[in-house]
DNA sequence: TTGTATGCGTTATCAA
DNA sequence: TTGATAACGCATACAA
């Protein structure tokens, strides 16, 4: 079980030891059964001998394909967007393909680039997060016959297929929740809209669902601020020390909203007594907390698995890619209530 | 600005048009100083018209390198793994390089298997997580002159380049402290050391310390259970529940550690007042829980760009990885304090 | 079941 | 500064 020699081995040198042909070789590897026993055990047996490894930039090359799927996420440190690309990958690799993971850290000049990277790198298909882009983007991968499917925003433009869930009526809906119990101020803390479709998609259906119950939309009460735990704390504090505090914070993202439950817990002001607090995304955290966070089930791990086979599909059988829009939900916990007196 | 053809151009096709060799374009692409601004500009005119973006693959093949790295991490739900992902690729991508990542989900057979597919793709460097795995895979990477690192845990073996910290002083610097406040009783919660080395390691500091303080080690206060916040907070339960529950846990990362925390204020205990909980690896979210998470900090980032840049070294310049220690750091907060009586 | 021959798109070497 | 040409390792269509 020790090599011959110290050098990697090629095809044709396994070729040549067996008395074989390259083509044998080749095949003995990616299609066994359509080698005869004999011959396989023995190019099998120098295989292992060598450690040969089939060069895989060679074969797709020869072949034309790469078998690489690449992924656009704004940050894997937010955990839902962990949970995500961990169920993209998972599905991925059960389908035999290898998943190119980028971080474009929110920054459109970045994706921009490494677009064109997975481009050259010939990627047979791309998932993106969020619907908002240079449309130059979507023509290069048109042109290359690369498939793509965005994902976490629902698109308005047919000719690019979503599968997602919708960012406004989740949004709205958490904001219903609160409204319900009988809360009329209402504060907001969410990420950066100028860069993040999806917060200015929750902006948005925050404040539609403030207009559906004729209520006002203070902009003193809401805070754009980096996906950030400490942002959240210091959004709140900003929030809650304002002269005419809301009864209500709706938190975009559970990040954020652990850090406003904690700086309101630390102001003295109890949830859900004194402030309700509902966030989004679901993070196991939620469930745990003290007291357990409401928030907006989002249906990360499904939308990454159908994101991931529809593009194999695309790419194994040509099926055009179909819009989906998958169910977000609230989930009541103890952090909401109606609001005192 | 529109393509000529709805086919995507190659070299060849962008020399033949622009009149010169597909040398001169491969030059034009790659050292743009090398050809004249005249030529250089008609071949840009036509790789802009043509949206030709040049074959990563066949340039490899051709060049033989890839410009891939691979980097295997247990997961990256786990946000210390995230941010240390991050880090790998942000200083990867500043050195023109790709980053394939994969999770290995703790699981040896799934990480011999990527390995394998890391190979295949001749990727120029790996960074592992851990040390603790077949001597087969190393031998594999040498043998391919793939030059690897591990990361996370220190290696026993000099052969085996270890840029990483002492999970074991960690975890016994962790221990002491809380020893040092006067606690005689401490639990321990941490992951699975089955399929975790540095659960391993970080239990044996805890059961370095202990011995060295002349304290017994009690199995029924020591909880081995999977990285999730509610396992942290399972295991609290079932050890505050005992009949002789301990003055401290030591938590030997912070995802359950914050479990724990949520777990004890349930039960009614106050902390720091009932228990005290150290946690590791200072995620963002300790610094604003309430109490503030004493914990271990972890060099995250720093060893994700330490070992990115030794890999880039080790391929750029051949200059071999040197083991590195980097330093893990106790940050008291107020979730410790001398226990009460 | 096996072999032969061709080509994949680029880089690199050498010569002009 | 540019061109001609030989690799690079494998898959595949076709022939035997």
């Amino acid at each position: 079980m020790t090599d011959e020699t110290s050098q990697p081995a090629t095809l044709r040198q396994i070729a040549r030891e067996a008395g074989v042909s390259v083509a044998t070789v080749s095949r003995a590897l990616r299609r066994p059964e359509s080698v005869s026993a004999q011959t396989r055990e023995r190019i099998l047996a120098l295989v292992a001998r060598h450690r040969y490894v089939p060069d895989a930039l060679a074969a797709g090359f020869a072949s034309r394909r790469t078998g690489l799927v690449g992924l656009m996420v704004p940050t894997i440190s937010n955990s839902i967007y962990a949970a995500f690309t961990e169920s993209v990958q998972g599905r991925l690799q059960a389908a035999g393909r290898k998943l190119l993971i980028a971080n474009t850290n929110y920054s459109a000049t970045l994706e921009s680039e490494i677009v064109h990277k997975l481009v050259e790198s010939r990627v047979e298909g791309v998932i993106f997060t969020g619907c908002r882009r240079d449309g130059v983007l979507y023509e290069l991968l048109r042109h290359y016959r690369i498939p793509f499917v965005v994902t976490w925003s629902t698109s308005g433009d047919p000719s690019i297929p979503a599968i997602s869930f919708d960012n406004f009526a989740a949004a709205k809906a958490a904001t219903k929740t609160l409204i319900q119990l009988g809360h009329r101020r209402i504060g907001l803390i969410c990420g950066l809209s100028a860069v993040n479709d999806r917060a200015q998609q929750r902006i948005a259906g925050f404040r539609a669902e403030l207009e559906a119950a004729a209520l006002a939309f203070d902009p003193t009460l809401v805070a754009e601020r980096p996906f950030e735990v400490a942002e959240g704390a210091a959004a709140a504090e900003a929030i809650m020390g304002t002269a005419r505090p809301p009864t209500a914070l709706f938190c975009a993202n559970d990040i954020q909203a652990l850090g406003a439950l904690f700086a309101c817990q630390r102001l003295g002001r109890a949830v859900p007594r004194d402030v309700s607090i509902i966030g989004f995304d679901d993070l196991p955290m939620t469930r745990i907390a003290n007291p357990p966070l409401a928030t907006v089930h989002v249906p990360a791990q499904e939308m990454g698995e159908a994101a991931a086979d529809a593009l194999v599909r695309a790419v194994d059988m040509g099926e055009p890619i179909q819009s989906r829009a998958l169910d977000a939900k609230v989930i009541t916990r103890d952090s909401i209530a109606a609001p005192r007196g």
